[in-house]
DNA sequence: CTGTTAGCGCATTCAG
DNA sequence: CTGAATGCGCTAACAG
């Protein structure tokens, strides 16, 4: 029997006669032989892995999204190389360049700042999925969720308890989704008659140490806020240590939304009010996307947005 | 210039004119020469792949394991491969499958019940780390806590608050982690002179309704327990949804310690006291384990026992 | 429908 | 120290 002939039946082509495909299949049991995945990769120019470049596994916004990839990832034959950029362009691009030497069939990817990689891989022309950012000049498919929106009706909740006197800590300026937000946070304000104030305004990095600080420098203001907008999950983490830290507590002292759930947020007491993010879709969704593009590289790049949901809970109870 | 010289140089050999080498480097550089790390492969009949099979990265003890392997992984020049095995035999043996055919260099595991998979990989003799668990018949090399220990310190510093009626839930009976921990439950018990009741322990799935139905089928006692010791964070998670949704409240009610941490314990009102596992450490000594594995394959397994902690907060406030 | 053949790109012989 | 030649195991193209 010829090595093509076993290569067919394995790889499950219908060309072949049911007879001798199982003798074939006989054969692989009685041998144990088990095919060179390696080997494959190879003749085929080409993996079945793909890679997921986050900025760190340990914030669950990343975990849940990287759950629902990997869950396609698995229905459709690939396994997922899990990438921490640590929101480093060093890091990002270090891994750009192993997702072109080992030949990864696709990248999900959340830029940083610069994007190093992200310019990278596009110009290898690599199936890539942008989630969570947009990135200026690079035309990829991009899923993203309702960032302007979402801040809005967060920003518009606390509004509507009474509360005029509203800060916001966002990330980064070269960041989409901080300025997004910001503008969400803007527009709310507008709609509400209250004018923008930049004292108002910081910009951190969105790790937990960032919000920490912004809301000192807030509560450090002569006339330090009555509500705050947090436009992520580890700087709202940050803010709420530092009021606890000065036996402040929310919502009587100050009133909170934040950006992105956390797991159990409904188990906390006070609990906190989200603008939650459907992560789990988020990444479900962008290995569809990249399902797609791989299967059909010519057609042109897509953006899915996904809705955000504002999940009132404790925190922002109306001013009393 | 010879092919063969080119793979010296970027192979990083000793052996080369550094005239010529320099020669090469420049050429590299020029043309964008990128080697393909699929025919590396092939070659050498190994790729630099790690794969971590988990139950589900949801959960927050592995989301911060499986950080610190990737740390070691990336250190050490390795990709770390994500599976989530969902505590499912038939996936487990699926993903070990896939290990061995595509060559995957190295595994770090937390074996399911029947451990299908790490059967398969330890006849293949696939370097390999166990994690969390033990598995009968299996010597590898293996990362714990100090599960029995652990458990010990949780209960007996419920008992010093004393609490007498104490009930405990844990996990299936073939998993080792849930039988060893339930061993500490008990020799707290034996040691503060406490009677062993097995109507005070509940056998659940590890999860949070496993929780959940065996915190409700607890509080159904014609006498309930005053305090509660849970083996896990999912199910300790679902032991206080049900008491949320009963209307109880802990400590006041009943004293909850949980084992493992939740992600920002503190900021949580009342705050969870929980016998602490240090996972990230797991994750990067099962790195250095795999490591030293892969580099002399005939050492003798080792296991490495890493410390708890207990984490002292406000739900197991002395009994007033 | 099946067999033969060639070559993917590299690392490693072995000669020089 | 360098170059030429071989083969890792598979699949695609072609011939029968």
């Amino acid at each position: 029997m010829s090595p093509a002939t076993v290569s067919r039946v394995l790889s499950g082509r219908r060309n072949v006669d049911p007879e001798l495909s199982e003798k074939v299949r006989a054969a692989v049991a009685e041998l144990g032989y088990r095919p060179n995945g390696v080997a494959r990769n190879l003749r085929r120019a080409s993996t079945n892995l793909w890679a997921v470049v986050i900025s760190d596994i340990e914030n669950p916004f990343f975990t849940s999204l990287v759950r629902g990839l990997e869950d396609v990832a698995q229905t459709e034959g690939y396994h997922v190389v899990l990438c921490n950029s640590d929101e480093d362009p060093a890091k990002e691009a270090a891994y750009a360049s192993a997702v072109l030497t080992e030949q990864m069939a696709g990248v999900v990817i959340s830029p940083t700042s610069t994007a190093e990689g992200v310019q990278q891989l596009d110009e290898a022309k690599t199936p890539m999925v942008l989630i969570d950012r947009r990135v200026e000049g690079v035309e990829a498919d991009t899923v993203l969720v309702d960032n302007e929106h979402g801040a809005f009706e967060g920003v518009n909740h606390l509004i509507e308890g009474g509360y005029r006197r509203i800060a916001c800590i966002t990330g980064p300026r070269r960041v989409s989704t901080a300025m997004d937000r910001l503008a969400g946070y803007r527009a709310a304000l507008r709609a509400g008659g209250i004018r923008f104030s930049k004292d108002l305004v910081r910009h951190a990095d969105f790790r937990e140490a960032g919000g920490f600080a912004a809301m000192e420098s807030l509560l450090d203001l002569p006339e330090p806020p009555e509500a705050l907008f947090v436009t992520n999950n580890l700087m709202t983490v940050g803010a709420l240590e530092c009021l606890a830290k000065r036996g402040l507590r929310a919502p009587d002292d100050i009133a909170v939304v934040g950006f992105d759930d956390i797991p159990w947020a409904d188990l906390v007491v006070p609990s906190l009010t989200t603008v939650a993010q459907p992560t789990y879709e988020l990444g479900r969704t962008a290995g569809l996307l990249l399902k797609d593009r791989i299967a059909s590289p010519g057609r042109p790049p897509s953006t899915v947005t996904l809705r955000t949901e504002l999940h009132i809970r404790a925190t922002s109870a109306p001013k009393k």
